[in-house]
DNA sequence: CAGTGGTCTAGACCACAGT
DNA sequence: CTGTGGTCTAGACCACTGT
């Protein structure tokens, strides 16, 4: 697979373009699991780039987990699937959407109002800090998935109120029009019997099992963009996730933990 | 907070004491949230290190999460507590020593048998192959929390039945006696209601509302090493859990996305 | 032994932010 | 303008793996 054509004039970084070419290979078959990669020498030389540049395209594979080193071995795939984490931060609209269903919504609330005690909390507002509350009921083809209320900063997001269509994405909304990335979400899941209320909107009978969350979501900086408590039908919804341990990207059993203490 | 002692002749890199300098700086309270950390030049300069050694060291914070960098700007302390990611892969024993509970379990069964086609599937092996089960009734504190029943192929760890105790750490237990990391698991979370047997054993009342959790577990290179059916009381478990977004070490508004397409 | 990844150096040019 | 992080070079030594 190598070498191939590197465009040195691009305003896209070398490292970038191998990592990109390495990636395609995986997808097309050419790499398969458990193969080893092009030496980060062989990179160098057959590309002409420094040695370091080859390494930060490995090391950028073996950071998201597609690939993973052996210190006197080699570079090799990872068999695991899926390179996107699921369970990321996203929008229900893009959890959906990345699933195949047709994502809507029906908004019961949206409006100012000054924030609880819970939310202030969340927020870290004053108590009484006016907030923008938007209730929405969430479907998938048309059949109820959950209740979701979010509670955001007025501060953050003043024109929200006027220019939002609260039947869209809000995080797309707040990027695009607020400057706000939503890059990070602290979760807290409990499991329940749902009340004759909520029971009624989700057309599911009273008492039946469901998930309750409550998300506090953050932009890069650490400040509270969001909170958000949803309570999902566990007939319909089910949480898939990716867990891994921190020492993913070290060292082997040969290299770490015998010469280095990490953590 | 610089200069201070590097330890040039220590097995310990460069990088990683510098790293846990700034850490400790952060710990201490000498850097808050919001705060930038010394420049890469300043690092540079008063330590007598090259400038990519001291990026190394700043980019490791970043990529955990502890700070993050701006083009141009510096690099900042993020106020994003809790270094460690909650719901990582670990073990009921590591899980709850860290909560600070005192973790126990009864050992309901420990034994040989052929593999069913749920679990075959799950651990990629032959219906029938020989599995290694182990079912523990989990408790802190001596309370009753779930009910746990792990699967792994018999060939990854053959003396396991024999040399284990089946009280203590699995994980331990394969990484010491067998040289197997779990690294990575992905797991699927549905809320439900316990049946009457189960119920019993962890004195509950039936139909109380529980999570069922199915994980499969793998090794770096992706081969599974176990898979495990458990069942949780809602009203004593709860799920904590960090969200990110994938694009979390990637530049800013600023810098990102309108010059490089990064997927 | 040769080949691998892990670390490190001493420079360099660039894009960007703030003055 | 200066200072910042982002990228890149052309070398170097080391520990480790497999032969």
């Amino acid at each position: 697979m190598l070498p191939f054509a590197l465009n040195r004039d691009s305003v896209i970084p070398l490292y970038y373009q191998i990592q990109q070419r390495l990636l395609e290979g995986i997808n097309l078959g050419e790499l398969k699991a458990g193969d080893p990669i092009p030496s980060e020498q062989e990179i160098s030389e057959k590309l002409g780039v420094s040695r370091m540049t080859a390494r930060q395209a490995v090391k950028s594979l073996c950071h998201r987990g597609v690939a993973y080193s052996l210190r006197g071995k080699g570079t090799f795939i990872s068999s695991i699937k899926l390179e996107k984490n699921f369970r990321q931060v996203q929008s229900f609209t893009e959890e959906m959407g990345a699933l195949g269903y047709r994502p809507s919504s029906k908004v019961l609330a949206f409006e100012a109002q000054p924030a609880p005690s819970e939310v202030a909390e969340a927020l870290k507002l004053a108590v009484g800090e006016k907030i923008i509350r938007l209730r929405r009921l969430r479907m998938a083809n048309s059949s109820p998935m959950g209740l979701e209320c979010a509670h955001l900063p007025h501060r953050l997001c003043p024109g929200l109120l006027e220019t939002f269509d609260p039947r869209t994405s809000l995080y797309q909304a707040l990027w695009e029009n607020h400057g706000i990335r939503v890059l990070v979400a602290d979760e807290v899941v409990e499991a329940g019997l749902v009340g004759p209320k909520d029971a009624r909107v989700l057309r599911v009978p009273s008492r039946s099992p469901v998930f309750l969350f409550n998300r506090t979501s953050y932009a890069r900086d650490g400040q509270p963009v969001e909170f958000v408590k949803s309570i999902y039908c566990a007939d319909r919804y089910k949480i898939v996730s990716r867990l891994t341990r921190m020492d993913w990207e070290l060292p082997g059993p040969s290299a770490g933990r015998r010469t280095m203490i990490v953590d």
